[in-house]
DNA sequence: AATAGTTTTGCAAATGTTTTCATTTTTTGT
DNA sequence: ACAAAAAATGAAAACATTTGCAAAACTATT
C-alpha cells in the first residue's frame, strides 16, 4: 500500500531494462523494439506508473500547459471564450492553467508571474489593457503570448479579437439613424476595462455626429449583472422626463433592461428602444429578440487557439492576430421613435 | 538578447554568494541576512529571473495547482461555480489546471490522468458519476480529491454539493400540490450526467406520490440551451391538448419555455406554471420572476476549495465533505390551475 | 562462417532546484 | 580579548527524467 509512487526507475527494474529504455518508450516508442515496449507497458500498468512532467519539463521539453488569464469565469461572454478556446487548445494536447483577476492589473501581474514560474508553454489574457509591468514580464521571457478579445493594429502583441470601438459605434448609428434623440446609456465602470470604454467611446462618436449625446444623469453605471441593470434602469423611466433608447454596454446589461421595461408595462421597441452589445446565448431566443451587435466569442476562442499553438511550434504564417469583425443584428428590441 | 534564460546559479553568481543561498532566500528567507537577501534580489531583478517550479516539484514540494474538470464552462452555473471555487483556491495560493470534457466520460479519465502526470495537489471533478477507471486511478495515486456539486453519504470520496433529488422532489412537489394534473417535463439527456437523472427522478417520485405522472410525449429531452428548449415548448403548447405545467431540469430551460410561452401568448402563471432548477444569476430578476430550486453554486464552490486546500495541506477535521441544502423558491412563474 | 550494417539497449552526464550537514562568520557574555 | 553559542553560508547529494554516445545484439550479404 504505502510503496511510494512508482517511478521510472522502478519499471525499469520491473521490465528488466534501464530507465533510459523505459524513458524512449515512451517519447520515442519507434526506437524500441515492440517486444520489449510491451514488457514496459505492462510494467506500468502493474505499478500504475505515471510520468512525471515536472522532471521532463526540467530539461527543456514542452510541458503541454497554456496560461489563461481571464477578469472572470462568471460571465456568459467569458464563459463562451474560455470554453472555445479550452476545447481547441486541448485538441491540441495542451490544457490550460485558469485564474482570473476580477478587474484588478496588479493581480493579473502577479498571476502571470506565477504561471511563467510554472514555465507554460504560452499565454493569453483577455484585452489590450495591462500594467507596464506585466507587459514587461512577457516580453522578456520568451513566451509567446497572444491577446485576446481585442483587436488592434498597434498592439504590442499578437491579438485575436474584435474591435469593440466598431461596435459601438454600430449600434449608436443603429440608433441614430432611427430618430431618437433621447438616448441614455447603460454601461460597466470603465477602468481596467478597455473592451468597455471603447464601447462607450464608439457610440457616443457615432451619436455625436449626428450632434446627439447622452444627457447628463442618463449615463447609468452598473456592473455586469441582470439586477443592477434592471435597477437603475427601472428607476430611470420611471422618472418624468424619460429617454426614447437605452444603449446597454452589453447584453446582459440589456436583459436587465427589458425586464425593467417589462414590469413597468413599458413596451419594447414602440415606447423604447433597447439594444446590447455581445449576442450572447439567449438574446436571439429573447422575447423581443434583441437587437445588438455580435461579437463572435467562440469564433475569437478558437482561433486564438489556433494562433498561440502556432506560436509555440514555431510554425510560421498568421503570427500577426487577426481582427474579426463585430456584426449589427438588428432583431426586435429597436424601432423608430413614434 | 540571447542570453538562455538565467537560472539560479547566474543569480548566485551575480549575487555572489552560493545557489543554496539564493534557493533559501526564497524558500526561508528568515535563514539568510537580510544585507544578503537585498543583494540577491537586486541580482534577481536585474536577470529577469523568474524560478523554476518544475524542477521544485521534482523535489516533492507541491506545486501549487489543482486540476478542475468540468463537463464544460459554458453554463452559467459551472461558470459560477468554478469562479467561486478558482477564487478561493487563489487566495490561498494555487491556480487551477481546467479542462472540460464535453459530457463524455471517457475523455474526464485521459485528462485526470493528465493532470496527474503534472502531479496536480488535487483534483475536483463535478458530479458522482465517473468511469470505473478515474475513480481507480485517482484512488491508487494519493492524490486528494474533492466531487463537487452533488453530494451523497456513499459517494466513494469526499463531495460537498447540494442534493440534485432533493431539488427535484422540491419541485415536483410544489407543483403537485398546487393542484396541476397534466404536467410536461424539459430535461437533458441524462447519460453521463447524474445531476440531471437525479433531480428527473425527484421529480418524478414527488409526482408518483400524488399519483401522477408525466404523459408520454411530454418528456422533452432538450440540450442546455435557451433557443432548444423554446423551440420544443412552443411545438408543445401550439397542440390541442397541453400542460398546464412545465417543469424545466434547469432555469435556462425554463428562460426557453418562458420565452415560448410570452411569443405564444400565453400568460405565465395564469395559463401555465413554469419552474426551472438552479436558480441562476437572472432568475430572480426575469420578469415574471422564476420559481425555482436554489442550487447555491457560491457556496459549493467555495466549500469545495476549503475542503480540498485542507485535505492538501493535511489539516485534520471536515475531511468528509458536506451537504449544502437546496432550497424551493417560490416566485412568480408557478401558481395554482384555473 | 565471417563481415558489414542495422537495430536495440545501457551508461553516464545533464537538467534546475532543494536540503542535509559541515564549515565559516558573527554575536554575546565575561 | 577570548571562548562559547548562534547565525549565515557553502559543498555535495538528491530528485525523476532525457539524451548523446558507445556497446551489444541482431540481420543480411557474401
Amino acid at each position: 500500500m504505502k510503496e511510494k509512487k512508482a517511478d521510472i526507475i522502478a519499471v525499469a527494474k520491473a521490465a528488466r531494462v534501464s530507465p533510459s529504455t523505459v524513458s524512449r518508450s515512451f517519447n520515442h516508442p519507434e526506437l524500441v523494439k515492440a517486444a520489449t515496449r510491451k514488457r514496459i507497458d505492462a510494467a506500468v500498468r502493474r505499478l500504475g506508473y505515471i510520468r512525471n512532467r515536472a522532471a521532463q519539463t526540467i530539461h527543456g521539453i514542452r510541458g503541454g500547459t497554456i496560461g489563461l488569464i481571464v477578469p472572470t469565469v462568471d460571465h456568459a461572454i467569458f464563459a463562451e471564450l474560455i470554453q472555445s478556446f479550452s476545447e481547441r487548445v486541448e485538441e491540441q494536447g495542451f490544457t490550460i492553467l485558469l485564474a482570473s483577476h476580477g478587474y484588478r492589473l496588479e493581480r493579473e501581474y502577479a498571476i502571470a508571474r506565477k504561471m511563467l514560474e510554472h514555465r507554460v508553454d504560452g499565454m493569453a489574457l483577455i484585452g489590450l489593457e495591462h500594467s507596464e509591468d506585466t507587459y514587461g514580464l512577457l516580453q522578456q521571457q520568451v513566451t509567446p503570448t497572444v491577446l485576446l478579445w481585442n483587436y488592434s493594429d498597434e498592439a504590442p502583441m499578437p491579438c485575436v479579437g474584435s474591435d469593440n470601438y466598431l461596435a459601438g459605434r454600430m449600434i449608436g448609428d443603429h440608433v441614430a439613424r432611427l430618430g431618437h434623440r433621447s438616448i441614455a446609456a447603460v454601461f460597466p465602470p470603465t477602468s481596467g476595462n478597455d473592451r468597455a470604454l471603447q464601447r462607450l467611446s464608439g457610440v457616443e462618436d457615432a451619436l455625436a455626429a449626428e450632434g446627439l449625446k447622452i444627457a447628463d444623469g442618463w449615463r447609468l453605471e452598473t456592473p455586469y449583472s441582470v439586477a443592477a441593470a434592471k435597477e437603475k434602469v427601472a428607476r430611470l423611466i420611471s422618472l418624468p422626463r424619460c429617454p426614447t433608447a437605452i444603449v446597454c454596454g452589453n447584453d446582459v446589461l440589456a436583459w436587465g433592461a427589458l425586464h425593467a421595461l417589462r414590469r413597468e408595462g413599458v413596451s419594447v421597441p414602440q415606447d423604447v428602444t433597447i439594444t446590447g452589445i455581445g449576442d450572447f446565448h439567449g438574446s436571439r431566443d429573447f422575447e423581443p429578440s434583441l437587437t445588438t451587435v455580435r461579437i463572435p466569442a467562440r469564433t475569437i476562442g478558437s482561433k486564438a487557439a489556433k494562433l498561440i499553438v502556432a506560436l509555440i511550434t514555431k510554425e510560421s504564417g498568421s503570427e500577426s492576430g487577426e481582427l474579426v469583425p463585430p456584426e449589427l443584428l438588428i432583431r426586435s428590441t429597436s424601432g423608430p421613435t413614434r
